[in-house]
DNA sequence: CGGGAAGTTGATATCGATCAACTCCCGTGG
DNA sequence: CCACGGGAGTTGATCGATATCAACTTCCCG
């Protein structure tokens, strides 16, 4: 399995040999960190940033009530708070959902990284970017989406993302959030989950079981939740390298699959 | 009124006399833009960035069978798009509500501003961490919170946000949304809208019209609602004396219909 | 072998969507 | 000055998706 943190860069930037030895050396010493440990609690001051590097996290926020909502999935190679350190006080936790490896990084570091090399910067800041436009796209799927499509949307996206960094096989891959968890990802309740689950497998659009994801025709799943890639800006390279090659691009890569 | 930017970004960084005189020159010369102007389409790439400096725009994006959500309030102070440029196709739509002043920016200012003025480039970056804050606290209240309390939280924001950047009166401000946009804020249908405003007017907690909203009680409205303005990040720099601006209300004002 | 967490099922209640009018407001042109 | 027209706002009736409540089962791990 290649280093997540310079597979997911390379979407974003071409890096060259010296980068990657960077970001290889940014990435060497890792802290095992235990399923359902609290990563950054909501209120404290946050010191050190955490760059997952196996394993997945969460991060969200709750309500005085109990409510709690999943702002995102942190796979590998998602950085969990690169932008933290500059409020004074964080908003949110961030949770190991599995057992993880976790690249704590002083802060000191990075805004060495950011000053001495402008193109890592840049990657970072594209980074940051992608995971804001994912962001949206929950909004977007909480308030607009049925609760069927929200899910199958969100079972897509896992996958991609998953692919992105070189983990999974072709049409299958880790799916560790518990059903409650999820709960919390779509913003109904864990009944519903499981009924809205029942409903997908019926369908034959997925088969989820021992926490693993499997797809067995990914492009009917797309076609069925509307699934369009390019909030994910996974193919921004190749997207580019493409144009200049032989084929004339396609407006929406989605739908050639 | 005060410039809207020097305000917003005085609440992360103490500005010196040197750094507010580069902020005014940065926003001398502003464009004036109709009410339902689109600045920014989807899925074309952005050239220069956007500030606004009066008036209210608001960020989106389209589903395919027309469903729409507003993502983002921009408000005097606000960028637009800051971050946009680097990824290769902006993925929502910028478009103003009311009559706007907007500065436009080509991308090569800002990266100059970034480079040669440390702290100004911080303040920038504070300013996103802040928008993120904000997009996240509305996430929350799309999946849990319930739908008065959700409009309620928004008119504490909208509120507090204009006080920050010196607009509006003490209990009172522009609230220039119709009923519609307002809908596609909360994620809920403009005629549930209408019948939300209604119970909100009706417990005295709001008075809304003429696109002018006026709080009798703040104290009340965000006991109703559970606000708590941290995630808006305003008191940073002050936060004993402004984060409790609001004191207990003379009932004898409360009774102003 | 036991206990707790995760997952499953059924019955019922409720919030908000949908559909269909209708009114109000305001600006515009005759 | 009035008539018209369109957008915004308002109202009522009905329907459906999802929450809620209350068991129950299965799985996993010590």
């Amino acid at each position: 399995m290649g280093n997540p943190l310079i597979l997911k860069l390379s979407h974003g930037i071409d890096l060259d040999e010296d980068e990657r030895a960077a970001l290889s050396a940014l990435t060497e010493r890792t802290v095992p960190s235990a399923a359902r440990h609290v990563i950054m609690r909501a209120g404290e001051p946050s010191v050190n940033l955490h760059l997952i590097m196996s394993g997945v996290a969460i991060r969200y926020r709750l309500l005085p009530d109990g409510g709690r909502q999943i702002f995102a999935l942190l796979l590998p190679g998602d950085f969990c708070d690169l932008q933290a350190h500059l409020l004074d006080h964080s908003d949110h936790y961030i949770e190991t959902a599995t057992d993880c490896a976790i690249v704590e990084i002083p802060p000191a570091i990075v805004d060495d990284l950011v000053l001495t090399r402008s193109r890592l910067a840049r990657a970072l800041w594209w980074a940051t970017l992608v995971d804001e436009s994912v962001t949206r796209e929950w909004m977007l799927g909480l308030s607009r989406r049925p609760t069927d499509k929200r899910m199958a949307h969100l079972f897509c996206e896992i996958l991609l993302r998953m692919h992105a960094v070189g983990r999974g096989e072709r049409d299958s891959c880790a799916m560790p959030l518990t059903q409650a968890q999820l709960a919390d990802v779509l913003g109904i309740t864990n009944i519903h989950v499981n009924r809205v689950l029942q409903e997908l497998r019926d369908r034959d659009l997925i088969v989820l079981k021992k926490r693993q994801l499997l797809v067995p025709d990914l492009p009917r799943l797309q076609a069925f939740c509307d699934f369009d890639p390019g909030y994910l800006h996974l193919g921004q390279r190749a997207r580019a390298a493409e144009s200049r090659g032989a084929r004339a691009p396609q407006p929406s890569s989605a739908r050639t699959l």
